[in-house]
RNA sequence: GGCUCCGUAGCUUAAUGGAUAGAGCAUCUGACUACGGAUCAGAAGGUUAGAGGUUCGAGUCCUCUCGGAGUCACCA
């Protein structure tokens, strides 16, 4: 069971106010009305803040067994909670809720011993092993925008995997092998001249690039010669459809013209041929320009602050999962046909048939799936495995899962594809042909002097270092950036409009670093002053702004975990904003260094604290840094 | 066509079956001689695509309709 469960404290083991209130509903529905409740299932939320309240409990399941009015059954289970729960301070029922206020003790103590702690949010480790799978690029070209929400997706969710108590690896599949790397790797012998990073100066992800490109390009213009030739004549005349224009004709023609009468068609396949037979040269050319590719990527991972624990190269793994196709046979969940070609059924389940093994006796892409997920769990023995990859693979998945779990893989049952929308340009999907790619590494600059320029205009680090004032540009643009992409829920299709500049105001990553930047500047004042904060536990008569960041605060453990089980970072993003909004209303309504008693201001001091701590923890969970000014 | 997903203010979006659908941007109006104005407050903006149904209660679940996307290769 994968429940949610937005209140659940700290360590689930140890019993919490929620778990308390949930076990006295039930003993009150069992003494008032003899029934049977079981405490799990009683909802508790934290109080929205227009009622007055901590947590309220939906009284409406209880009102069928209690055979009363809503408003009474609340009543009778709110006086018995007061009666018997030393926590409960006050309540109140508004129709079928029932409101709670909990005394000025239980939130100083959840305040200055959970909230405060470094470890806040995070469980025990459990000794279960996850593996995420993200980014997962070609060699052939820089990494784009589609990669960097990819990579914030599977970096963010390997961090909250790990903060609910998993080990997890990271990992990538470089599909470094293929026509496309044959693609550059023959454009740059026949027009590079011996172009090399060094000697040009461009990053080698992007050199690569240039030559896939060029090679395109080059192949359209022999496409266009040859559309005047006898040959293309003859072919257009011989057409299916007398109905289709020369036009329409040639661009459907493309594929079959490159595949059987190009001549740079013809190159790359004998390329191709050549580095399957392990031709030294081609090796040696393939290896010269993918190290290249490497370097330009690594760059760009640690720009973004991603990680990996382990490559997986598809030049190693693209002949695996011949021995999974004969235990498949062997088990009858494959069959062969009579050209030798191996198929699964899969229509029982409402998808179809599909290959897992040519005729020829190769591998096509599922089959390189199924054997390295035996690999893997070979490898590390992860009970789980996510695989962050785009939604227009989620017919590709549904039937690699199913056929591992025909297979009765014993790791089937933990599968689970991670499954995000595409960024889109308002202009549609980004192609490569038409040069609409928007290239991560100009994305992460251009987000960076969007900060740059808009610190400038506040003028608000003059004390500070240029190299220091370069870093905290960097963190506030990529704070900008990753959370613009994180904040919307995975699965929905993101467009991404270049012409509009990344946003600093409002509900954006700056957002949220500026209430860091504030709380800094009190800890610092603290610092200095040597400010005593021991009265903060005299402090009892709660503002409904220091109410509203306790109960923020509260929840923030529970957020943590439903992220986790839906594999959804967005919780957190969203959680942080608010977090931030009601520190930002409590900063303006009341005074925390100015309070008017050394009670309030070491109280609402230490509540700043542990909101700043927790925003920098959370924020971290996505990957952006709180810089200490900005 | 089959299967899957999506449709919430002008735009971007939030909402474990629970209270008056919550924010941001854009628009308009206000707020520091007080801890940093990348902030705060207010106004205006919604038939949650449409129609039925289940439920004490539906943006959320079910059915149908409309609109959009993805996918249905011995490509990856």
């Amino acid at each position: 069971m994968r429940g949610k469960r937005y209140l659940c404290a700290l360590k689930c083991t140890d019993m919490t106010i929620i778990n308390t209130l949930q076990q006295a509903v039930s003993q009150a529905v069992e003494t008032l009305y003899g029934a049977a409740v079981e405490a799990e299932t009683i909802q508790v939320n934290t109080t929205p803040a227009e009622f007055t309240g901590d947590f309220t409990i939906v009284v409406f399941p209880m009102v069928k067994l209690a055979r009363k009015a809503p408003d009474v059954v609340g009543a009778e289970i709110g006086a018995y909670l007061q009666e018997r729960v030393p926590e409960v301070h006050q309540y109140n029922v508004i129709k079928g809720f029932l409101n709670l206020e909990l005394t000025a003790d239980f939130w100083q103590r959840f305040l200055l011993e959970e909230a405060s702690t470094p470890e806040f949010g995070r469980q025990a480790r459990k000794g279960e092993k996850v593996m995420v799978e993200y980014s997962s690029p070609n060699t052939n070209k820089p990494l784009h925008l589609g990669h960097v929400r990819n990579c914030l997706l599977g970096w963010s969710c390997s961090q909250i995997l790990d903060a609910v108590g998993y080990d997890v690896i990271k990992v990538q599949v470089v599909n470094d092998r293929g026509v496309a790397i044959c693609k550059s790797m023959l454009a740059w012998q026949k027009f590079g001249n011996g172009e090399t990073p060094e000697s040009s100066g461009k990053k080698g992800d992007h050199l690569v690039g240039d030559y896939y490109v060029l090679f395109e390009q080059k192949t359209k213009d022999e496409y266009a010669d040859w559309q005047k030739s006898e040959a293309a004549l003859a072919a257009y005349a011989g057409r299916q459809q007398q109905d289709q224009s020369e036009e329409a004709f040639f661009k459907a023609y493309k594929n079959k013209w490159f595949n059987e009468q190009s001549g740079l068609g013809a190159e790359v396949r004998d390329m191709l041929l050549r580095w399957e037979a392990g031709d030294p040269d081609t090796i040696a050319l393939w290896k010269q320009l993918n190290s290249w590719v490497y370097a330009g990527f690594d760059a760009t991972y640690a720009k973004m602050g991603v990680d990996f624990d382990k490559l997986y190269f598809e030049s190693d793994t693209y002949l695996l999962g011949k021995d999974i196709v004969e235990d498949g046979l062997k088990k009858k969940v494959f069959y062969r046909k009579e050209d030798g070609s191996v198929w699964v059924d899969l229509s029982d389940a409402g998808y179809d048939e599909k290959v897992v093994l040519r005729a020829d006796g190769t591998s096509v892409y599922i089959t390189q799936d199924l054997g390295t997920a035996r690999m893997r769990y070979k490898d590390f023995g992860c009970e789980q495995m996510i695989y962050v990859v785009a939604d227009e693979q989620n017919y590709h998945f549904a039937v690699l899962f199913e056929v591992l779990r025909r297979l009765g893989e014993p790791y089937a049952n933990g599968l689970h594809h991670l499954s995000y929308g595409l960024v889109e340009l308002p202009t549609g999907r980004m192609k490569t042909r038409e040069g609409t790619v928007v290239d991560a590494d100009d994305l992460i600059e251009e987000v960076i002097s969007i900060a740059r320029g808009q610190a400038e205009e506040y003028g608000a680090l003059e004390g500070v270092t240029a190299p220091e004032r370069e870093d905290i540009f960097r963190q506030i643009g990529l704070g900008a950036l990753k959370f613009f992409m994180i904040k919307v829920n995975p699965k929905r299709k993101m467009i991404f409009n270049p012409e509009e500049s990344v946003d600093l105001q409002g509900q954006t990553g700056p957002y949220i670093q500026y209430s860091g930047v504030r709380i800094n500047g009190l800890m610092q004042r603290v610092e200095q002053e040597g400010v005593d904060l021991t009265p903060a536990k005299a402090y009892t008569d709660f503002q409904p702004q220091e109410k509203e960041l306790l109960k923020g605060l509260y929840e923030y453990p529970g957020i943590i975990q439903t992220a986790a089980a839906e594999y959804d970072p967005s919780h957190l993003a969203n959680y942080c904003y608010n977090l931030a909004k009601s520190f930002h209303r409590f900063w303006h309504d009341l005074s925390v260094f100015n309070a008017a008693d050394p009670e309030a201001r070491a109280f609402r001091l230490e509540l700043s604290r542990a909101v700043g701590q927790v925003l920098r923890s959370g924020m971290g969970l996505l990957g952006i840094e709180m810089p200490q000014k900005m």
